[in-house]
DNA sequence: GAGATTACATACATTCATGGATGTTTGCAA
DNA sequence: TTGCAAACATCCATGAATGTATGTAATCTC
């Protein structure tokens, strides 16, 4: 075919995205060839392998269309000071479900994350960004306990780190779950009261550290 | 080559299904073929096809032999009534995070679910099998749940159906991020704080059922 | 406006997985 | 103890996916 003007071939580009976007949720990840990509974009092979170098490129970039502004927004809210940290938590947290809710491609996305593909060696690379993505999300989740620490919003004792990661747990979970099932319940309206739960948990009982004393009270198991 | 007897047959088979959750693990389902399995085991495809129909039929087994004990023991705690249904529902959990923590079989095959495989057509049966299961769970926790409501452990306009649903997605959520990254902390010991930490939610801010009056409150949208 | 390059399509060679057919012992039942 | 079927191994034909190489027309650049 002739060549295409630069407008265009972006187009092409978004086209392919959104073509992958479908077959990789209907028939999964690894079981999608490319020539099926191409097809359902209504183009060859050849356009696919020049936006893309191969699968795990596209799918790459594929994921970053979600991830990337999902990222941004923890990023800002963790980065910066609040009146009421907890607050803030529980608004990011329930953004987050609720974008999910909203917009048709993080739930496509999310659940091809989740359900429809494989991470091996072959998504070695997706594999790293993913991993790094989440240590992002659970810093910046353990910078906002630690200003409700400070706030005197939670115990002195809190073990931020393991409630980051009991946090980053949870909202996986919701997401996981939900995506599975988009039909059994309706997120944009259960997820603040889910939410809500969870940030109760952290408020009334949340992880300790365990300090010198309790170590010694409960010392040695051999 | 010759025909076993009964039991070699059972060892070859159970050997098999070591092999396939070994190599599954290592390059996921899709991406590893079964005479990639039978070699693992030191077999022939001929074996892999004697014993199981297909891809399918073996990964279902494979997850059989971990999800049905768990099946069970959370049949037979929500089955049951209970003095303090709150505290079972906490040692369920608990015992269940505990399990996977120390069992390597059930470690591997939840990563190998949660990671490594893609829920598409050609698992048909195993995804329905798996969302009957989590149906199942469901359910049962809701069982304990209500026992709790009903001995005034929560609230009694608590929405247990919701609560059951965000427990489960809790649940999820942490076994698969432990299973994504085990280093990352010791689950065994942090588990009883994790759990503790949503029961306490579960008591002083469960999701509520919409009453009438609040519907009324809250009318209509457009 | 002429060449260099872009944006694809097409063709090809290679590899690999699948399923089925067939072979071969040998345990087991009558 | 004979005969059948169990418990595999081996072989083959087929199809499909990948990467690369090549073709080609239009577009951008100078």
């Amino acid at each position: 075919m002739a060549r295409r003007t630069k407008i265009e071939a972006a187009a092409t580009r978004e086209a392919l995205l959104d073509a992958a976007e479908r077959v990789f949720r209907e028939q999964g990840v690894a079981h999608t060839s490319l020539a099926a990509v191409a097809e359902a974009a209504g183009l060859t092979r050849g356009a696919v392998y020049w936006h893309f170098r191969d699968k795990a490129d596209l799918f790459e970039a594929l994921c970053a269309r979600v991830t990337l502004p999902m990222e941004a927004m923890v990023a800002s809210v963790g980065g910066a000071r609040h009146d009421d940290p907890l607050a803030a938590l529980r608004t990011l947290a329930i953004d987050g479900l609720t974008r999910l809710a909203a917009d048709a491609r993080a739930h496509a996305v999310f659940d091809v994350i989740f359900h429809k593909c494989e991470f091996t060696a072959e998504l070695a690379t997706v594999v790293e960004r993913q991993k790094s993505a989440d240590r992002g999300c659970r810093t910046n989740i353990e910078r906002l306990l630690k200003q409700a620490v400070a706030r005197r919003q939670l115990a002195p004792d809190t073990d931020t780190r393991l409630a980051a990661t009991t946090m980053n747990s949870f909202m996986v979970g919701v997401m996981h779950q939900w995506v599975q099932d988009p039909a059994a319940y309706d997120l944009a309206r259960t997820a603040s009261a889910m939410v809500d739960l969870f940030v109760a948990g952290l408020r009334a009982c949340p992880p300790r550290r365990k300090t010198a004393a309790a170590r010694r009270r409960t010392p040695a198991r051999a």
